[in-house]
DNA sequence: ATTTTAAAAGAGAGTTATTCTCAATAAGAC
DNA sequence: GTCTTATTGAGAATAACTCTCTTTTAAAAT
C-alpha cells in the first residue's frame, strides 16, 4: 500500500525553492524578499518534526548572523501559514509555535495539558479525512491536525492546585 | 455497528450533575461553588456544537443574574478543560472557544483560515485514533480535536494584500 | 539602465486576551 | 460553631501579537 503517493496530491507542494516560492507569491502580486527567503531555508533545514516559536526563530536567524525584525517575524510565519507551507501549532497555552508542512512527514500531536510535555505521532488516516472534509465543502485544504489533549503518566501522579 | 456504545466509555463522564463534580473536585481536594455549578449549568444547556469565548460566557451569566468576574470565569473554564469536562477550541485567532465535550455529540471543525468560518463534521473514527494513542503512550485522554485549516470558497475568490 | 510604484521591512507604540496578586469570603471537615 | 484553606473578586500586570508610519526595495515599466 503507497500511502505515500497517495496523499502527495493532498496538500499544495511543499519542497519550496526560491524560485517556487518567488513564482506563487507573484501570483498574488506579491514580492520575494530576503528575509522571506531566509525565514523558508531555516524551517527547511529544521530536523523532522522540529518546531519554532517566533521569538526561538527570532534568536535563530540572530544566531545565523539575520537580523530581522519581530514584526516581519510575525508577518512572514503568518503569511506562510496562509499559504499552506507552515503549519501553525497550539502547542503551549500562550504562544504558538511553526513548523514545515510536509505531506512526507505529516504528523500530530499528544500533548500533556498540565506540563505541555508533547509526543508526535503519525496516522495515515486523518490527512485523509481533511482532505475528503474540506472538498466535500468547497474548500481549500491547508493543512490538518489532530490535537489529541491528556495527561502524562507524570502529572497523573502529581496533585496540583486549581488555581 | 454501534459506534456509540463503543466510544462510551473513552473519556470521562460528560453528563455531569452538581453532584458528580462536587465529587470529582473533592477527590482532588477542591470544592463545589455556586459559581463553578452555574457555569456548568450553562455549557449543559448550550445547544449542540455551540461554544462560548470567555467574555461571551461573562456577558450570558450577566443576563441571567449571576455576577461572575472575569478572573473566576477564566479559572473556571481552564479548569474544566483540565478536567475534561470542557474543550477548548481555537477557532479564532486571538482568543479561545469553550463548549461541553460530549463523546455522543464529539465533532471537529473546518475553518477559513482567512474569514474564521467554521463548519462542524463527524468522523467516528478520529475519537478511536485519539484513544488508541493516549493509551499507547500511558496518557489520560481528555478530548481529540481534528483541526482542519483551509479557505472557503468565497475567501478563495478574494484578493488580500499580504500585510 | 533608470524610473516608477506599491509591497514590504523596521521600529516602536498600541492592543487585548489572559494571568497574577492579594485581601476578603466561604466550602467543607471536625 | 470553629477552623483551615480553597476560591472569589477587583484590578494591576504580562506578554504575545498587531498596527502605524516612515523608509526601503522588489520588480515592472520605460
Amino acid at each position: 500500500m503507497i500511502v505515500i503517493n497517495d496523499l502527495n496530491w493532498v496538500m499544495s507542494m511543499s519542497f519550496y525553492t526560491a524560485d517556487s516560492l518567488k513564482a506563487e507569491l507573484h501570483e498574488r502580486g506579491w514580492r520575494l524578499t530576503p528575509q522571506r527567503e531566509v525565514i523558508l531555508n531555516i524551517f527547511q533545514n529544521l530536523a523532522a518534526g522540529k518546531h519554532l516559536s517566533a521569538e526561538e526563530l527570532c534568536e535563530l536567524l540572530h544566531t545565523e548572523g539575520h537580523d530581522i525584525s519581530l514584526s516581519t517575524i510575525y508577518r512572514t510565519v503568518k503569511l506562510m501559514a496562509r499559504m499552506g507551507i507552515l503549519r501553525e501549532l497550539e502547542l503551549a497555552e500562550d504562544h504558538k509555535h511553526y513548523e514545515i508542512n510536509q505531506p512526507y512527514h505529516h504528523h500530530h500531536h499528544l500533548i500533556c495539558v498540565k506540563c505541555n510535555q508533547t509526543i508526535e505521532f503519525k496516522n495515515e488516516s486523518v490527512l485523509k479525512i481533511g482532505d475528503k472534509t474540506s472538498k466535500k465543502e468547497g474548500y481549500h485544504l491547508l493543512d490538518c491536525q489532530l490535537t489529541i489533549h491528556a495527561v502524562c503518566p507524570s502529572c497523573q501522579r502529581s496533585i496540583v492546585s486549581a488555581n
